[in-house]
DNA sequence: TGATTTCCTATTGAGCTGATAGGTAAAAGG
DNA sequence: CCTTTTACCTATCAGCTCAATAGGAAATCA
């Protein structure tokens, strides 16, 4: 289940792309929108910030911005900067060693397949989709 | 992501299907093929038998038997008995209070798109599509 | 200098997961 | 009748993750 963290990302990247004019939205005025704690976005910015998908600048008159149109942001990649793993079983995970009964496994290509099913479903949709 | 309940719930109903002759089949046996624990499985099965999705008998000889045949078996429905949720995310789930936000909610579009995906894809396949 | 804002890191309570454990009840075989 | 086998029932537990909360440091601007 897709947490809180990969949920409020979405809406704080929709928030940024409805309410950014040319300056920086602060965190501040999102929360207030959003009903979201300050504290709690302040941690989740900076994973997207990392994958360069927000500009972050300090200080009075600062905030964050966007860096593409809403067109160019797929769900799935906001999702997959946030969300700890999006694979539907932890034998796809990202980290996971190799499944030692994978080659007589029955079950592991229902599961590929339905992993394959919710990625191609989330890059389909942008955050311009969602506007 | 799906628990190891439902994951070792579908690995169980495979084995059945593909071991039960005529009698029963104990879950000694199939926790023995499947390499799981029995006292594990012994959680799992009456979660499907209460389905009427298998039916089991005790003592000397018992074990569990399906109900129907493999093609009858869409994988949701076993996972839908066995996970405690399967919607992505918390605001869709079963027992939840309707979000206060729903009306405005810009993203709750997306996940229910999400959950339609999932859903339909777990339910076009069936046991005997795995065997 | 003061206000604002991002940035960094630690901590915590609650809840869930994935078992393990111990025992009871039923059914069949010898 | 006794033993074995099996399902059935319920309690417990350690480890982990989640969703915050907290306190402060560093940057930037007026």
């Amino acid at each position: 289940m897709i947490s809180t963290r990969g949920r409020y990302a979405l809406r704080v990247m929709l928030d940024l792309a409805q309410n950014q004019g040319e300056g920086y939205v602060p965190m501040k005025d999102v929360a207030l929108r959003q009903n979201l704690s300050l504290k709690y976005l302040e941690q989740i910015l900076p994973l997207l910030k990392q994958k360069n998908m927000v500009v972050g600048i300090q200080g009075k008159g600062g905030g964050y911005r966007l860096t593409r149109e809403p067109k160019g942001y797929a769900i799935g990649e906001i999702l997959r900067v946030t969300e700890k793993e999006l694979a539907p079983v932890s034998c796809l995970a990202e980290g996971a060693e190799e499944c030692a009964l994978k080659s007589t496994c029955k079950t592991i290509g229902f599961w590929e397949g339905l992993n394959d099913v919710i990625n191609e479903y989330m890059d389909s949709k942008t955050l311009e989709d969602l506007m």
